[in-house]
DNA sequence: TAGCTCGCTGACCGATCGGTCAGTCGGAAA
DNA sequence: TTTCCGACTGACCGATCGGTCAGCGAGCTA
């Protein structure tokens, strides 16, 4: 059911194939849709217009298929987390282009990020492993660069693991993505429509807690912290 | 595929029910472990060490269960996100033992989670109403009000959407959750396997993002700004 | 004791699953 | 023209799916 290899070749045949492709189309829609096992191989060929029994030809296997179509998927989703670097940025800027570029992807496209996050959340520990280091490594890793490098610039605080903002980064826009359509339903909540405005404020709160903006005594971390703290209240409205 | 209705009654019969009530534990753990088409109901029934007509005598059919075995999740999931206020704390205090006991509870009941998780993310838009409803809405509405009153009491920034800090709140220690097994193969991470620490940090991390430390001229949305900002700049290790 | 309810069973149902196989057909190579 | 190859098909396989059904037996009631 798990993907356990995802860089290896094709299984029976080139994707050149145009037979093969029209297949793969198919099953990345069917699988994106309901999933592994409520996907039929019958329901391939079906809305392939092909018999099943071409399908076996081109996939040796449905578990062959699946993986085809979860290689499709990381190279889509890989594309998704790497986006190219503007050195005449700032950090900030990079890091809010990141966010924009990242959600963006995710929502235009739903039904193959849908398939990748169910296969991370499946994923068992070992398993994990494959995805990390073929689908999400070098985008994780370019994030992380870009937050050390703002470190290294003093645009952010030297205090922090650089691997946890990445970290919290991509679950801010990952989560949207996820939770849209029960977050729709919150009556407090009205940017569940709006993504823009959402990584707009989204990397505003982030963004000061990261930036070298807060007063210098107050690193500690907030579990250990006493009360309160000495703040220069504002006027509460 | 989908729980419609996830607040009725018992189906067949009343929990306490000492047959149905083995099946259901069974269920759960199934349903978590494989998702909804994976798992058989020959396969609940053996390892209930029942008869399969059996378990169709308590739970009328597959979709009847499962609706009961959501049931079961999403109280547990509710208990997660609900949890008693200590008004002697601060909101700073609060909301980061909220962080702790809702990542804690996460990870304890860990199937249980995966299962709720997997109807969110597989919830359409309409189906998404009853989930926000019946098993989150207790919850983040709490949160959203913790956060009002911090920026009430001046602990918070006012020009700051509550909602959003609350579903950025959840979105971390719930991402945390989700992307554990991938996590621990990525050479900078060092927190995949310290849930504590990690909280701790990432509550650092948020909170000097929304408490009122920051410099004034600094509140305009990051995608606006023009260039760096005026920043004092701090030595740069 | 007779009658009834109810938890429970094994045998069985039609449908569908993933997968196989013999064979058709068109086009390139010989 | 013959041969061969590979894309492709329909018919079929055993296994398993969700679900049904007649009936067994223990326990309560009249």
């Amino acid at each position: 059911m798990q993907a356990r290899d995802v860089s290896g070749g094709p299984v029976a045949c080139g994707c050149a194939n145009p037979g093969a492709q029209l297949i793969l189309e198919v099953a990345v829609e069917l699988f994106s849709e309901k999933g592994y096992n409520a996907t039929s191989m019958s329901e391939v060929a079906r809305r392939a217009g092909i018999s099943k029994a071409n399908v076996f030809h081109h996939f040796g296997s449905k578990h062959d298929l699946y993986l085809e179509v979860i290689r499709e998927a990381c190279r889509d989703s890989r594309e998704a987390l790497h986006q190219g670097r503007d050195s005449g940025q700032t950090v900030v800027q990079q890091l809010s282009a990141f966010l924009h570029h990242h959600l963006d992807t995710l929502l235009r496209r739903d039904r193959v990020s849908r398939l990748v996050v169910r296969e991370v959340l499946d994923s068992t520990p070992e398993g994990g492993k494959e995805l990390a280091e073929q689908v999400f490594f070098d985008g994780f890793t370019e994030l992380v660069e870009i937050v050390r490098e703002g470190q290294q610039q003093g645009e952010f605080r030297s205090d922090m693991d650089p691997a946890l903002l990445a970290h919290m980064i991509i679950s801010i826009s990952l989560f949207y993505f996820q939770s849209r359509n029960v977050l729709r339903h919150f009556p407090p909540v009205d940017f569940a429509d709006e993504p823009q405005r959402f990584v707009e404020m989204a990397c505003d709160l982030l963004f000061h807690g990261c930036l070298k903006a807060g007063d210098p005594d107050n690193k500690a971390a907030v579990g250990n912290r006493p009360a309160c703290r000495t703040m220069s209240k504002e006027t509460p409205e």
